[in-house]
Parts: C-alpha cells; sequence; structure tokens
DNA sequence: CATCAAATAATTTGATCATATTCTGGGGGC
DNA sequence: GCCCCCAGAATATGATCAAATTATTTGATG
C-alpha cells in the first residue's frame, strides 16, 4: 500500500486498475512500450499481486497484450487494426448516441453541454491532456446515458485500444483542427431528433479515426 | 500445480483460465451461482494466485460478475441485457460473416462442412454439451476465417455472457428444433455470395436468441 | 591485431506459493 | 428483532523458483 491511514474503501487491486486504465487510455505509456511488474509495483508503489492483477485484466481487455514469450506490452495498431476500430466505433457509437437521445434528461443535456464547453477551452488553450480526458468522458456520459451497458462496454473498451495511438497523433499535430461535431449532436438532441445526432456522431468518429489512420500509416511509411 | 512431470508449455494460470472459461461457456456453472476461489482451487487443484487472475481475466471480460462486497458469481441476464446481445450479434456475426466469405479458401469451407455434420449428429443424438460445443465451434472458426482479430474477440466475448442462460434454455427444451441455418450460409459461401451468406447468419442468431429471450421471460415470469 | 560469432555467465523479470492480515456475513446471545 | 462476536473467505506481501534477455568472455578467422 501506498498512503491511506485507514479511509480506504477499495481494494489496492481496483486502485491499481484504474491508475494503469487512464495512464494507458491517454498515452502515458507509449504503443510498444515495455510493461513490467515490477517497474510498476515502484511507480504505483503497490505489491506485485495487485499488479498482476491489473495487467492481467487490462490484457484481457485488449489494452496491453502478451507477448508469447512472458513479456506485455502497449500494443502498436496495425493498419487493419485501425480499419477494424473505425468499423466497430462506426456502429456503436451512433447507436449508443440514439438510444442516448431517446432518453436523455435536460439535466444530463446540460452536463453534456457543459463539458464540450470546456473541451473547447482545452482545444484553444493547446492542452492536449486536458483534451484527450474531456473527448473520452463526454463519450462516455454519452454511454451511460445511452442506458446500454454491454454495449457500453464494448464501446469504451475500444477507446483503450486507440488511446495510445491518439496520444501519439495529437501530439504531432497541436491541439488545432480536432475533430468536434459535438455542436450538432447536441442541437440534434436538443431536437430530439436521433438520426441526426446520430449522424454527428459518425461524423465525429469518422474525422477522428481517420486522422488516426492517416497519421499512423504516414510513420509506417517512414518505417 | 497438477500433475506434470515437465512436459509443459502453458503456465498454470493460463491453463486454469482456459478450463474455467469453458465452464461458464458451456454452462457448467450455473447463472447465478457462486464462484469463490478456494472453490476452484480445489475443482481444478491450483494454487490461488493462478485461480485469482483467470477469475478476473473473466470479470473483465464479462463472463463473470464482481458483486461490490468481494463476492463473485456467474451473472444472470435480463431481458434488457439480452436485448442488447441481440442487437450486438445481429451486428457483428453478419459483418464477420461477409468478411469471411470473402476470404475463405475450399478446405476451410470443406473444415466448416464436417463441422456442420458433427453438429447434426449432436442434434439428432440428443447430445447437448457436445450441440453447444460443436456450434460455438462453428460459429468461432468463422470469426477466424473473417481475419479481423478485434472484431472476433468482440464477437467472442459475447459468447461468454450468454452461455450459461443458453444452457438453461436448451437443458429445458431438448435439442430438438435447434436453429441451425448453417447449411444456408454454407451453400451462400460456395456461391460467394457474401449478402446472402450475412442474412443467413443473421437469422441464425436471431432465432436463437430470441429463443434465450422467450424462454427466460417465462422464467422471470414464474419468479 | 581487429572483428565477429558463438557460448556462457549474470541479471532482470515473471510465476507460483505459503502466510499474514483484513473484511464480510451469519449465528448466538440479549 | 438487534447487536456483537466469530468463522471463513478474500486481499496483499514477500520469498522462492524458473525462464528469458542481456552482457561478457572466449576463440576462430580474415
Amino acid at each position: 500500500m501506498v498512503g491511506g491511514v485507514g479511509e480506504n474503501q477499495l481494494p489496492t487491486h481496483e486502485l491499481i486498475y484504474r491508475q494503469l486504465r487512464e495512464l494507458v487510455l491517454f498515452g502515458d505509456l507509449a504503443p510498444g512500450q515495455a510493461v513490467t511488474i515490477q517497474g510498476l509495483t515502484e511507480r504505483l508503489g503497490a505489491g506485485m499481486t495487485p499488479v498482476r492483477e491489473a495487467i492481467r485484466r487490462l490484457i484481457a481487455e485488449g489494452a496491453l497484450e502478451f507477448q508469447g514469450n512472458r513479456r506485455v506490452c502497449v500494443p502498436q495498431l496495425s493498419a487493419d487494426n485501425i480499419s477494424e476500430l473505425i468499423v466497430a466505433r462506426q456502429w456503436l457509437d451512433p447507436h449508443l448516441a440514439l438510444r442516448a437521445t431517446e432518453r436523455i434528461t435536460l439535466d444530463e443535456l446540460d452536463d453534456l453541454t457543459v463539458m464540450d464547453g470546456e473541451l473547447d477551452s482545452a482545444i484553444s488553450g493547446g492542452d492536449l491532456r486536458a483534451y484527450l480526458e474531456l473527448n473520452y468522458r463526454f463519450h462516455r456520459r454519452l454511454y451511460e446515458i445511452a442506458d446500454a451497458p454491454i454495449l457500453a462496454e464494448l464501446a469504451d473498451g475500444l477507446w483503450l485500444r486507440f488511446g495510445p495511438s491518439l496520444r501519439v497523433v495529437c501530439g504531432r499535430m497541436g491541439t488545432q483542427n480536432l475533430p468536434d461535431k459535438h455542436k450538432d449532436m447536441l442541437a440534434a438532441m436538443h431536437a430530439r431528433d436521433a438520426e441526426r445526432a446520430a449522424r454527428a456522431i459518425r461524423e465525429d468518429v469518422i474525422q477522428g479515426m481517420e486522422q488516426v489512420r492517416r497519421s499512423l500509416e504516414l510513420s509506417a511509411a517512414a518505417h
């Protein structure tokens, strides 16, 4: 254990899991980078059992890769992988947005609007890390509102797969001309036009993911 | 470790994971049943560390459920859960079948045909366990042929969620009138008609999953 | 004499276990 | 019926063993 006098609610392995998850999600671990148990016990200040469990969970979710010999690393996406992720998100995200539009309350809509405002600030302020985090939380909130836990878990899991690459790509391009069709979507939701909201999200997803694809193809060509 | 003089290739936690996975997948653990570490260490003859890891992996895949207090059990599907699974498979399976049709070789087609024949034998022979296993392997093989590892993993993960319930449902209805649109699909694949193959699989999925839904609604009504 | 390659030694890392500790849930006493 | 105590199960640690990668040495060759 690290700090804590005794005010703890969550077990260590759960805390470690969440920390490691964010490390992957927001690109603090680069694609290809090795992930070792002992390295993380030091970095996160925990014993090896909780760290082992957290790593296993992330492997099961596709966030980390087990390399046959007993090594673990952050996966590097191939062009084919990206295509699959695009196909999957292109279906999942609009479907969830559609459901969300049918269910969302006005309070929740305000929530999303506020989040999107903060997102704008992060973009204009050039704060990459904040952009990545807020953008994720925006979509994540949408998944929750859709009230479809299994589909939401699937969609959420996809973020873990392209998170590390997203960070690399955005790091190369700065925070300008990042995709944000969120305004369209929020307007459509206000109008209770589920189809239009779904279309807006679909474009948002395609724009963002295609940018990742192109950028990754470039760096692959320069191998 | 259980037996073994030294001919081992795979680590214990991997073996335990696979065994536990099949236990869930083919309904040897009933929905709602509690899963304890110590129970499994005895049942599978392993130490607690490998068992813990296997359980965590299955939880991450949605095959087991963590109940907040440190208990773990096999999830019981709600009607909403089933609907989500239907929606997801209704999209994923046809998509993968479509890709598979474009890529499948004649040898692989023969493979599938043989598997489907064995499936028929299991049905007419009334062997429920063999049906469940062969049906799973048939679809699984299709996923592999589609050559889309991420989408295949998503589809594969869904089986873990309805596996336990499928066993219960089929146990109540016997092996007669089980869905099998596989013949249609194989014919369509022979003709390289991807659209028709995808439609056949879609019907296969819907038939099977709707049967689960209806059966579960009945038992819920009799609460 | 320098360079490269193969074999071997050393270090790092992962896998498993036994054990101590903490927490949850149930049963007996009030 | 409520509360406290206890049995049992889960969590977490560190030690030990095994495997794999890396570094080093050695010997042969140009």
